[in-house]
RNA sequence: GCCUUGGUAGUGUAGGGGACUAUCAUGAAGCCCUGUCGAGGCUUCGACCCGCGUUCGAAUCGCGGCCAGGGCG
């Protein structure tokens, strides 16, 4: 179900089974919480060659209902969407004011927040939610810490996780037996994924991960994480992660979406990423490029005649001006969000593809230094750019004021 | 020609003698966003048409000018 074909020093790429088929890794899901990536349709998606999406069981399960996904036939065929879907437990939703009361041993007391009812999820319930929205990968659910929180309550956080993760192990296998009580093979059913906690404290990772790996789990995630720790905490966390996880299971570092953090994860052995970094920036009109970070909102781009990036071949950019784009974002109009975000998850996609290929001529470290380096570039042409126009400004603030003071007196 | 409204950041506005260091929106500049309920958050910049007067004090009241609407000849 999961067999890795190659190699370069850490970094690999590997062919992951599902029922819904095989996809190649390292691979990037972008997040259709609602059942699809927001402004973007299926087929957008399978155009761009997309192969896997993260939803949101929590989030499904409050609107429309896990029994509404299961009586429209999946969430794949709701969607019709053609490559992997996977649902995250909620557990991230701990994280937000807006869904959680409170955790307790059982289980996670819930507010929705469409119309405020409450609601309470067990490891077993999450598991029977995910297997009704028919998702092909499923998350245990996990207790998520704040970063802020006391290196104490993350550490209840990592054994409650692990106590949960068995549970969700336990009755996820109920779910996806057959009727003699042996579990299916991988190719036929759902698979689970646990995750690993212990925010940025190694002892705490350590000591998560350890436990994890000890349940035979079709992969493992490294979770609470890219939530705006150092990055240097967070590939030494990922590193504490492999270094403990079997080997011949999937990676999966979740919420990560910066490219360069993306590169430098793979790197270190990751297979699978998620996040709703590069959507929204999108939205929010920074663009990632083959030149690096585009901030298209600048006024500079008013009357640019150019496309996103110009060395990109996706349906935007052969088509498209950055002009339109930032006035169709600056009217947030719909098609403005449609179309950078379109260019984003392509080129992610492609950055993905580019690193598989990377992997299988053992060129990847070369590969990732050559787009750092064009991102550098960005940043030092974009810091040159604001010094210039600083000092420019404040010649032009003095003449002005000076010539308030003339006109007064 | 006469009468009558009105002139506040780039734009649209609030405020009709002291609470104005002048509101809000938009804009511009910057920072942020990473298992998305949300088309978001934060910081900064930017204006009382001009002059004279009344008053302790004027964006606010009076007069004149300029400009823009409207009405009557």
């Amino acid at each position: 179900m999961f067999r890795i074909t190659h190699k370069d020093k850490r970094a690999r790429s590997a062919i992951l089974s599902t029922k819904s088929g095989s996809i190649q890794t390292p691979f990037f899901m972008p997040v259709a919480t609602k059942g699809s990536v927001k402004y973007i349709s299926s087929d957008d998606l399978k155009s761009m060659k997309n192969t896997a999406v993260i939803s949101n069981a929590f989030v499904l399960y409050l609107r429309p209902g896990d029994s509404f996904m299961k009586k429209v036939g999946g969430i794949k065929k709701f969607m019709h969407y053609h490559g992997i879907n996977a649902t995250d437990s909620g557990g991230f939703q701990m994280y937000k004011d807006t869904f959680l009361i409170k955790t307790t041993h059982d289980g996670v007391h819930f507010k929705s927040p469409f119309d405020g009812t409450k609601h309470f999820v067990t490891p077993e319930k999450d598991m029977e939610v995910q297997m009704n929205i028919g998702s092909d990968i499923a998350m245990c659910l996990d207790s998520m810490p704040l970063v802020e929180h006391s290196k104490k309550r993350i550490s209840e956080a990592v054994e409650q996780t692990t106590e949960w993760a068995k549970r969700c192990k336990i009755h996820h296998d109920k779910l996806n037996s057959d009727k003699s009580g042996k579990l299916k093979p991988s190719n036929r059913r759902q698979l689970l994924f646990g995750i690993s906690q212990g925010g940025t404290y190694p002892d705490l990772r350590k000591k998560s991960c350890q436990q994890l790996s000890k349940i035979d789990f079709d992969g493992f995630s490294a979770g609470g994480l890219a939530l705006g720790e150092p990055k240097q905490k967070l590939l030494q966390m990922l590193r504490i992660h492999k270094g403990i996880m079997p080997e011949d299971k999937p990676c999966y570092l979740m919420g990560l979406g910066s490219p360069i953090e993306l590169l430098e994860a793979i790197e270190l052995g990751a297979d699978m990423f998620d996040s709703r970094f590069p959507t929204q920036n999108a939205r929010r009109g920074t663009i990632f490029t083959s030149q690096g970070k585009l901030r298209l909102m600048r006024k500079e781009y008013e009357y640019d005649q150019m496309p996103l990036d110009p060395n990109c071949d996706c349906m935007v950019c052969k088509r498209y001006t950055r002009a339109f784009i930032r006035y169709q974002l600056s009217q947030q109009e719909g098609t403005g969000y449609r179309l950078a975000t379109y260019h984003q998850l392509y080129y992610l996609t492609r950055l993905m593809e580019q690193s598989r290929e990377a992997i299988k001529k053992k060129q990847f470290t070369r590969f990732k230094n050559k787009i750092i380096k064009a991102y550098e570039k960005a940043d030092a042409e974009n810091e040159k750019k604001l010094k210039d126009n600083n000092l420019k400004g404040k010649k032009k603030r003095k003449s002005i004021s000076l010539g308030n003071k003339r006109s007064k007196k």
